[in-house]
DNA sequence: ACGTACAGCGCG
DNA sequence: AAAGCGCGCTGTACGT
């Protein structure tokens, strides 16, 4: 039996294709008049209602399928499968565009069925891509139906239990809805990218949601056993700080609270206006506690002390404590989730947790192991970000020095210390680094000074951080002339090489000028060499296990791992050749038994 | 009691 | 006047 909803309208004039036709699907044998018509059709738009969010814990409940000239079909999962399974995947194992708004989501749940869906149309990333504005992001698909469609989607009537064994007639109904308003959005939105210049972007943003999908469902693998013992042994070390600081604090005193625990009243490391007091009282001068107003005096025994467990603290509140108890029940892995658009910049962000930020020294890392019969492979971009600033500010020295292979930091060392590149020493180098990464987005000489002492163990006067800044500019013409441009006729829109899109506001100023597209290209960049590879391990057991800015984690069979070395450096070389035309950039791959690369 | 802001710090 | 940028997570501070 077909059924009918009416499409609500912001503007009741326009009546065209105001309704929307749809049927309920419970066997292969229902599918069969509309057969052709899918298989056929240039695109599918896809929709799916759950039990819940969780794609290793809750069920699909209906899957809903809109081709343009039929009904919508909406497949009622509790029937219809495990049967109707090879009939399902028969219907979207075809060339045509598959549609959705947030892709991951409806992708997760049918991987979870053994069915992959390609290529990916998704209309959130591209309300994303089109509407650069910063700020919330309203990309729900009532927001964007209303927005691009002027169709107001009652969102109170479609919510309900969907782990029911009956469905309404109504939640059917909205379910179908969803799916027959993707099809207009296409319509809408596939133009209006094109004539935006975003369909380069859009195309790889929607290849890499694919892969995205893969890696949170798939998760990484993390040793619980030695997790635990670095736990332990971080806790002894943080205990011994604790003590040395109490050297100088006194021994806090206790009361009982409420709540059977006990809290210490006059003592507390973690509160900044009592460390603030309690530095000043041994005669440091500081007005905060930061790192950065602490460096002058990290020969005093109170800062090396309280840097030493504040190091410690992070550790166990931020990664050691509370990360065992995200591993998820049924997988025994991690699953950290990603925000494919997460940054202003195009970056991705990523959370619960986030792997992001999990510190780099071996002991952590060493943690992310593969699996008994597994191995995993590593790759990092070399200095991808200045190679992108190099492209994108056209500098003939720095463009140059990459096509030769030579090492950009020790360039800079030997330019702006005026000794030949072979006799540029370790110390040097390192100095270079610091003002590479910040005389690049238009750090002043005393920024330079603390920002090389603090994040690259450098110290420098003043009087030589503004040598080193004059020195650099003096040698490298292209650098200065892209400041100076920017800051001449600062643009209100900003764009990465592959065409994503910024909107600055009047105001902004050189540093977010110059970053954005830099760090925005980076992640184009990394995004596709992700939609390719995606692409390429396809019916393979080879897996995406994280995603760490301009590096690529994969685990894959023992047996395989040499072809994934290979294939992996590869993907992402060929994906930064695509984006940068003067500038190659190479990927450093490995195969190795956990993230800390032995 | 609760939510939000902020400082501080981990990563790129 | 001077300023690198982008994130997420933590505990404390502070608002209601």
């Amino acid at each position: 039996m077909e059924n009918k909803i009416t499409l609500p309208q912001a503007t009741p004039t326009d009546n065209t294709g105001s309704s929307i036709d749809y049927l309920v699907i419970s066997s292969p044998s229902d599918t069969l008049p509309y057969q052709k018509a899918i298989k056929e059709a240039p695109l599918l738009a896809i929709d799916t209602e759950t039990t819940g969010l969780d794609p290793h814990r809750d069920r699909l409940r209906l899957i809903q399928i809109s081709a343009p000239g039929i009904p919508v079909l909406v497949f009622d999962c509790a029937v219809f499968l495990p049967d109707g399974i090879s009939c399902l995947r028969e219907l979207l194992d075809t060339p045509s565009e598959k549609l959705f708004h947030n892709a991951k989501f409806d992708l997760q749940f049918l991987m979870g069925i053994g069915i992959e869906c390609f290529p990916v149309f998704d209309t959130m990333l591209a309300a994303q891509l089109l509407r650069p504005c910063g700020g919330p992001l309203r990309a729900g698909l009532a927001a964007v139906a209303d927005h691009y469609l002027g169709i107001r989607m009652d969102k109170t009537e479609q919510t309900g239990p969907w782990d029911s064994t009956s469905l309404t007639g109504s939640q059917l109904a909205y379910a179908a809805l969803d799916a027959g308003i993707l099809l207009k959005l296409y319509g809408v939105m596939k133009p209006l990218l094109a004539h935006h210049g975003l369909d380069r972007i859009a195309s790889i943003e929607f290849a890499c949601a694919s892969a995205i999908a893969h890696t949170e469902y798939d998760g990484i693998n993390l040793d619980l056993e030695q997790w635990d013992s670095l736990r332990k042994k971080t806790e002894k070390q943080y205990n011994d700080a604790l003590e040395t600081l109490y050297t100088y604090s006194g021994t806090p005193t206790y009361q009982l609270t409420l709540w059977g625990g006990e809290e210490a009243l006059d003592v507390n490391f973690e509160s900044n206006p009592y460390v603030l007091k309690l530095l000043n009282r041994y005669g440091i001068p500081v007005n905060s506690t930061s790192r950065r107003s602490l460096a002058p005096y990290h020969n005093q025994p109170l800062v090396q002390a309280l840097t030493e467990y504040r190091r410690h603290s992070k550790s166990l509140s931020s990664f050691l404590h509370p990360i065992p108890a995200q591993i998820h029940p049924v997988t025994g892995r991690l699953h950290p989730k990603y925000m494919q658009i997460g940054a202003w910049s195009g970056r991705m962000s990523c959370y619960n947790p986030n792997i992001q930020q999990i510190p780099r020294e071996a002991d952590f890392r060493g943690c992310f192991t593969a699996p008994h019969g597994r191995k995993l492979v590593l790759a990092d971009y070399s200095q991808i970000e200045l190679r992108v600033a190099a492209q994108i500010s056209g500098d003939s020295r720095m463009k140059s020095a990459c096509q030769k292979g030579e090492d950009l930091h020790a360039l800079t060392a030997s330019l702006i210390s005026n000794v030949p590149i072979s006799q540029v020493t370790k110390a040097q180098r390192q100095a270079a680094k610091a003002v590479n990464f910040g005389l690049i987005f238009g750090m002043g000489a005393e920024g330079l000074r603390q920002y090389s002492s603090q994040s690259y163990g450098v110290d420098m006067t003043l009087e030589e951080a503004e040598q080193f800044r004059s020195a650099f500019f003096q040698n490298y013409h292209g650098i200065n002339w892209w400041h100076h441009d920017l800051r001449e006729s600062p643009p209100l829109e900003g764009r990465t090489l592959t065409g994503r899109k910024f909107l600055f506001s009047p105001n902004t100023g050189l540093a977010d000028l110059a970053n954005t597209p830099v760090q925005g290209t980076a992640a184009d960049i990394l995004k596709s060499a992700l939609g390719l590879l995606a692409s390429r391990i396809r019916e393979s057991d080879k897996k995406i296990v994280g995603i760490v800015h301009d590096e690529i984690l994969m685990e894959v069979p023992e047996e395989e791992v040499d072809d994934a070395v290979v294939l992996l450096k590869n993907t992402m070389e060929e994906a930064a050749r695509a984006i940068l035309p003067d500038v190659p950039c190479e990927a450093d791959a490995k195969a190795a038994d956990s993230w800390a690369g032995k």
